[in-house]
DNA sequence: GTGAAAGCGCTAACAG
DNA sequence: CTGTTAGCGCTTTCAC
């Protein structure tokens, strides 16, 4: 993983300083030398039938035993003979034989495919960029292949109802488990899921009456953190950007913000609370509402990084640079926030362990699983350590 | 769509300006006013056992008839009197059953799912801003919804082969048909899709022997723009970043670079021609490549908008201004580049409509579908519209 | 217009 | 250790 050096890292006591004031490395450059022409493309053949596939009773045929031996040779069981084993396994190589999904999920019960929910509504793709979910899928990948699982991304479109969405994939009996995210203050899905006794674990807490697995990312300490160290910079006016939809996380940043306030002797200002996409364009809005506001505030802690860009150029436009004229704190480092001009003071925090963390955390779930898993017993709040860059440095 | 009124847009005949130096609106900001605090989990429940589902047998004993009369009613076949019908539909939403996915499947030989296969390596996420990837599957899906299709992202994970993860996934029949992306220059995929006769659609050429359905976004006629304008505005020493990876749209985007040069009469330099990941580090380096050439190059055209942004903090940190001191041109228009400073000269395309033709392009070549589709006669170029930002402006 | 029955590919139970 | 068989849930003949 690539460190910009312009970043000091401040993880509970430990706290260090790089020098310089770059935010790259130059290393790596290579010269291209691509010289031959892509090739265009011909006609196209039509493609009207699929090929038959190669059965277990295809393979048994071949070698002349039954099924039955094929399937247990194949699945590992014990009670086969070591020479037999070797012939089903090798004819299975060379006639490229593999299971057919449906028909071993009809007779297991099981479809050995965990389900990831994707919501592509942009009001709710609130952590939504995928430099955040790719990570936290291979993540969750690396615990899963252990126990021949796949994982799929279910794509919930704009157009259909989250909830009408699951019920079906639920229904269908389309996967053994589901990781749902961007959770909703009162979210329908997570009783849903409780009643239907199907397992699964929330990226992101929610207000829901009874208890589930969830992982959360923590948005109150970071909120605190970041209040806090504005505090300690001198700041008194410290807006917030938080999201204007109903996810849960909004909710949550907002109580470590007032604490955060509380905790440095401040007053709660209402008007300081700035609810908007959580996107560039949120960022733009709040730099925009900030400006309008007399005095404007000195500082602002936003709950979405993306922000941070809108929010530098609504700025920039006024000739105010954060890091000089005004403190800005973002939420989760980026590859983006390193290299930002100036670099987003922000949380870090590892998205791999994260996803790790949330499969471990499903399986334990899991009755064919929860015995290699210890069982989680509440709710998970996931640590991040403040990354400091160049955009909050002055006191005002 | 929200759009900026900053950007220019320049595309065919048409060219209109906009007014004012504002990047964003200020619009739509609404203050929050969030005053409960979060509730915290309680202890967890444990989830042992699965509920048995209700299914077509459960559904026919209920209604005293026979379950293939339920599955003629459910499936809206037409010998079914219109009464029985009603109360099948009716009892069927009232014990909540939904069919179950293996037996349908295995029954009729289908899933009634497509599966868009993204990668999550960094190397090859060429184009894998989720807010690329998003709006294309909400495009997707909208097609496939007609036809009772579900979209699932297969995720192949980094540490797995590709060609692996491809056949385990065919073999399973685990999907009715495929959407590929980040087409490599010679792409084993293809081949092995063509050769099972899987239905597919490939998102990005490739160099491959043998026709395909593909669509690609016109990464040759945008470096010919790009090139071409900038050669207009009098530079000389036009660099260009391209992807350090052997994916297609790198070799396409360099011949366009060539190209454009070709026409504007500037002999081609392989020293111009910075290959980097496809990312803001890639961008930083990209930079840094310049920064060491003497002269240095006065225009750089980039493959990937998210370079720019690493791009512009190197040049940041030399006091060099992207649009004063040196002409920038990235790839795609998105949030970000509309909210960077200065904003970036870039190309624009609607990515839903993207997805649309991804989806009716895959549909055309699968059996079931074909007649309500034409056939695709070749790869299409998805055309992209010039974007003028302020990235650019300056002859040397 | 409906019921009965076969069978998709696979695994598990049981008999030998 | 291996073969036989039942049956997972569903759709689709075919008979009536």
């Amino acid at each position: 993983m690539w460190e910009g050096p312009s970043h000091r890292i401040v993880g509970g006591v430990n706290l260090t300083f790089a020098s310089g004031a770059s935010a790259g490395t130059c290393a790596n450059v290579r010269l291209a030398n691509f010289t031959e022409k892509y090739m265009p493309a011909r006609g196209l053949v039509n493609f009207f039938s699929r090929e038959k596939s190669v059965s277990i009773r295809d393979l048994a045929r071949h070698l002349n035993i039954s099924i039955g031996t094929v399937s247990r040779a194949l699945n590992g069981k014990s009670d086969v003979n070591p020479e037999t084993r070797e012939r089903v396994l090798q004819a299975a190589k060379t006639l490229g034989y593999v299971p057919n999904q449906s028909g071993r999920s009809l007779r297991q019960g099981t479809t050995n495919t965990i389900g990831f929910m994707i919501e592509s509504t942009v009001e709710t793709a609130e952590i939504g960029d995928s430099f955040f979910f790719m990570p936290v899928f291979g993540g969750v990948q690396s615990v899963f292949r252990r126990h021949q699982l796949d994982l799929v991304a279910l794509l919930c479109g704009t157009d259909e109802d989250p909830g009408v969405y699951l019920n079906r994939v639920v229904g269908r009996r389309f996967v053994d488990g589901l990781i749902i995210s961007a959770t909703m203050r009162e979210d329908p899905r997570i009783p849903f899921l409780l009643e239907r006794k199907i397992p699964f674990v929330a990226l992101g807490r929610s207000a829901a009456d009874g208890s589930f697995p969830w992982i959360d990312l923590d948005f109150e300490g970071t909120a605190i953190t970041a209040v806090t160290r504005l505090v300690g910079f001198g700041h008194k006016r410290i807006a917030v950007g938080v999201p204007n939809s109903d996810v849960n996380l909004g909710h949550v940043f907002l109580s470590g913000y007032r604490q955060g306030l509380a905790k440095g002797g401040i007053e709660f200002n209402p008007d300081l609370v700035l609810a908007a996409p959580s996107n560039e364009e949120g960022g733009y809005q709040v730099a925009c509402a900030m400006l309008e506001q007399k005095p404007m505030p000195t500082a602002v802690v936003l709950v979405n990084e993306n922000m941070a860009i809108g929010l530098y150029r609504r700025f920039y436009e006024m000739g105010i640079h954060p890091g000089r004229d005004i403190a800005v704190i973002g939420f989760r480092e980026s590859t983006q926030s390193r290299f930002l001009s100036p670099t987003l003071t922000c949380f870090r925090l590892s998205l791999r362990d994260l996803g790790i963390k949330l499969a471990e955390t499903l399986l334990s779930t899991m009755p064919a699983f929860e015995n290699n898993y210890p069982a989680v017993k509440s709710g998970i709040i996931w640590p991040m350590e403040l990354v400091v860059g160049e955009s909050d440095r002055p006191a005002p």
